[in-house]
DNA sequence: TTTATTTTTTAGGTTTGTCTAAAAATAAAT
DNA sequence: ATTTATTTTTAGACAAACCTAAAAAATAAA
């Protein structure tokens, strides 16, 4: 079977409203795929026949699990096109999303396959969130959010919990990015904000909103 | 500017039958594109309005100066993506042509020049046409058909005059590519064909119909 | 120079994916 | 338990890109 732009689209907005809660609603994917609320109804029962989602009327929306296949499909391609982006082309990791979200609707099934070796198999993209394999598992880190974090602690920093550019801006300008090794040194209970040091360079303050959704690893 | 995929695919049709002659018909674009003559007209009209094409009703179409613009980006990215998918991802290059299709209609002009860049700015693509560099320049290359070629001249194949993939799959049969050497060593009256030693290798028969759509040039 | 044939255009429809405005169902508040 | 507010769905439209069938223009043949 063979989708359109716009389903996969929706597929992909249903799989990552999912993470959040078991059913998604009609205006939560309004607001992730910037359409009309009717729009979004009327894209539904479309999904539905094709049994790509359960659905009923006024009682949101959840994949089935061949909807949960096709998901991880263009996951895993929007996944290793922004690797390829970063890693090949020298892309900075902020700027790939875009990119990818083209990329990820090339059909190819070969394609994928001989570009995931041609990358040498890579379990995470740039922003560490894990790529599915042709099977569409799923490397799973041991992850903990920076906000939770004891203090003089060696962590590194594994993913990020947005592509948002705003993010992703704050991110360059503090020169935070994968792989940045920091100990947390002080934490201030008024704000929520800490002061990090990164590794061999200067101590450096995120707030609390940037801490939730900075994920790390003990190192 | 920005357009769909829909209208770049008839600039490229545009493009590639002006190269036959100067004025393109409505039933040669529906030939082509394998759509009806009425749906044809349609787009005409809008390009028109767009300024991409000078069209009169019933007096044909070729494009404008902009419009050679675009279909020169368009090739550029649709070769640039076939190397990328020979050379980088070993494809072979017979099934790369659906593949580039696709690929060729992705927009970001960042990633064209990062993956020219990338592929080391190449001039031919596996089929051995020209890749327009980022101004729209085409490389040319002194070749003529092997249909044309004396006696126990050696040459090299540079391009094949159709991607058709049956066309494709007698080449791959006889062991011909882009690069193999040969010289003609019998032309018979009778029926044209030609009898070619394959540098280092047997002496293979090669039909008027094929030598007259194999490019070569003088080694 | 008429007539016949081919080519192209017009007129009116269809599908996909979107929209607005209004109605219906659900959830929240008094 | 009603009323109020929110969410979701229905109804009807629209643009893009295609279609078929019929009319009009251009070309070729008689």
């Amino acid at each position: 079977m063979i989708y359109t732009t716009a389903e996969e689209n929706y597929i992909k907005a249903v799989y990552h409203l999912q993470q959040q809660q078991e059913m998604v609603s009609t205006n939560a994917l309004s607001a992730e795929l910037q359409t009309r609320p009717a729009s979004v109804t009327d894209m539904l029962k479309k999904l539905k026949t094709k049994r790509i989602i359960s659905y009923e009327p006024y009682h949101g929306v959840k994949l089935s699990s061949e909807g949960k296949k096709i998901a991880l499909g263009i996951i895993r391609k929007h996944r290793l096109w922004e690797y390829f982006l970063v890693d090949k082309l020298q892309f900075g990791w902020d700027e790939v999303h875009e990119v990818a979200e083209e990329l990820e609707h090339i059909s190819s099934a070969k394609l994928v396959d001989k570009l995931d070796a041609f990358l040498g198999y890579p379990k995470f993209d740039p922003h560490g969130d894990p790529i599915p394999d042709s099977k569409g598992r799923l490397a799973s880190q041991q992850q903990e959010l920076l906000s939770g974090i004891v203090i003089n602690k060696m962590v590194e920093i594994t993913a990020v919990g947005s592509q948002s550019s705003e993010l992703l801006e704050l991110l360059k300008h503090k020169g935070l990015h994968m792989g940045t090794r920091l100990e947390v040194k002080k934490i201030f209970d008024f704000d929520g904000s800490l002061e990090v040091k990164i590794k061999n360079q200067q101590v450096i303050t995120i707030s609390r909103d940037l801490a939730s959704v900075l994920f790390v690893k003990p190192v």
